[in-house]
DNA sequence: TCTAAGATGGCA
DNA sequence: GCCATCTTAGAA
């Protein structure tokens, strides 16, 4: 009833989430990642590339087993799965699907409404893509592992809006980038032409 | 306990 | 094309 003339973001609920990762993923390009810093400063970016990784695929992280690290992948939908890679990156995953299923969507590049003040100046014209890439976006978010297995909503550190229905993306499927076992399933999705693409 | 490999990115 | 860097998981 009230507001309801006020334009207001479409909050991405968990049970939107609670569904297989490869039909997730390709509905989350398009969406706005909102990151709210502890001082309420808010960065937000358009989602534009992202991956899936779900059971019986060989390049998921919960492929095996539970473990300490990817416990959050088995947890309900709508929770964040942080981790780090190579030591020195860290990667953002939506948890998808129901509790106790291990699947994630990464969320592999951003295109950031603005850029902020911590962006050396240096980046010049290659400010588009400082969050292009799943290490890129968490450096420039600053997400790290306490943001690891966190609820996604308004108030939180981080929380997902839903793309304008009017906005239909121009979607590219293909197969994922960097590795060895799973190479072959066709679950990366990036937006059509978009500079800040990881890799086109 | 030991070790190979990794959902990366920057630089030559 | 190469490699820094270090955690993790699986093997022994």
């Amino acid at each position: 009833m009230m507001n309801f003339h006020l334009p207001s973001a479409q909050i991405v609920e968990p049970n939107w989430l609670a569904r297989l990762s490869p039909e997730v993923a390709p509905d989350l390009v398009g969406c706005i990642l909102v990151r709210q810093f502890s001082d309420g400063t808010l960065l937000r970016g358009m989602i534009v590339e992202t991956e899936a990784y779900g059971p019986n695929d060989p390049a998921c992280h919960a492929y095996r087993r539970r473990t300490q690290r990817n416990g959050a992948m088995f947890g309900p939908a709508g929770r964040t799965y942080v981790y780090l890679i190579y030591g020195v990156y860290y990667c953002l995953n939506i948890v998808t699907d129901q509790e106790d299923i291990g699947s994630a969507v990464l969320i592999r590049a951003l295109q950031l409404q603005s850029i902020p003040s911590w962006v050396e100046p240096h980046e010049g014209a290659k400010q588009h893509r400082v969050a292009a890439g799943p290490g890129k976006l968490c450096k420039v978010l600053q997400i790290n592992l306490t943001l690891n297995d966190q609820v996604l909503q308004p108030g939180q550190p981080l929380w997902l809006e839903h793309r304008p229905p009017q906005f239909i993306p121009n979607l590219i499927q293909t197969t994922r980038i960097g590795l060895s076992k799973g190479a072959d399933l066709p679950w990366r999705w990036y937006l059509k032409d978009c500079s800040a693409v990881s890799k086109v």
